[in-house]
DNA sequence: AAATCCAGACTACTGATGTAGACTGAAAAA
DNA sequence: TTTTTCAGTCTACATCAGTAGTCTGGATTT
């Protein structure tokens, strides 16, 4: 049902996951050791909460995610514009472009993304 | 000198702090005790914490905060957006924009600001 | 001065997270 | 079949966040 926060170290792990799966646990021993610098039973502990949690599974060695990393960075987006902005949307998008340094790229980019919005009638 | 990390619960009562600072610490507890649920004690327990992260400080029972709420909210976007996005704006304003349901006037919120910013020259 | 109050500090407990050493059962090697 | 290896689990421990009970020194009252 609702997904599982998940957590900045178990969100790195994540991160890796997504970009490969399905993949054995050993391979994800491997790139934990390498870009993260984690012990092995550090990336099958993690992995045995994330299980726990239903971010993912594992059966017979191969690690598969349970929530995308599409449904996950929605809830990311939700619970920190909830938190830190009270759930406001434009009280969020507000302070997001008065302080980072928006290059013109980056603002055609959010342009972009607005008009096919709109002309996807995304209103929903 | 940079900008702590404030975790959920303290950034809660930071919103309150900042609405009315500066502050007694008692003015504190009756609110978070009406807004939060919070006891006496915990408001002065997160006062301290906060104080010793250099957050706000209190002096005379007067609470002031030394991060504003501009600074924290700038600090808080770019380690959200670094560590969910791997740091990169695009990314992130696309799965925002992909998965929260934007209204119209939220489109057009940003869509001023875009255009303000345009204007404005670049950054800030 | 003795008793009372109270703001603020101290101490403390619980659950989550980050990290990893010790252990085990089953498969592979000798 | 005895030994070795190793994937995966268990146990463990420190830190942090959330929350609050207890203690104390100084101000207030009697």
């Amino acid at each position: 049902m609702s997904i599982p926060k998940i957590p900045e170290g178990e969100y790195r792990f994540c991160l890796i996951m997504w970009d490969c799966e399905p993949v054995s646990s050993l391979e994800l021993v491997k790139l934990c050791r390498e870009k993260l610098g984690w012990k092995r039973t550090t990336t099958y502990t993690v992995i045995k909460r994330l299980g726990e949690r239903g971010v993912l599974k594992m059966e017979n060695g191969i690690v598969t995610s349970l929530i995308s990393k599409e449904e996950a960075e929605k809830a990311e987006i939700e619970t920190f514009v909830e938190s830190k902005f009270g759930g406001s949307l434009p009280a969020f998008v507000a302070a997001f472009t008065k302080h980072q340094d928006l290059s013109e790229e980056d603002l055609d980019e959010v342009q972009r993304m607005i008009d096919r919005i709109r002309k996807g009638g995304a209103g929903k």
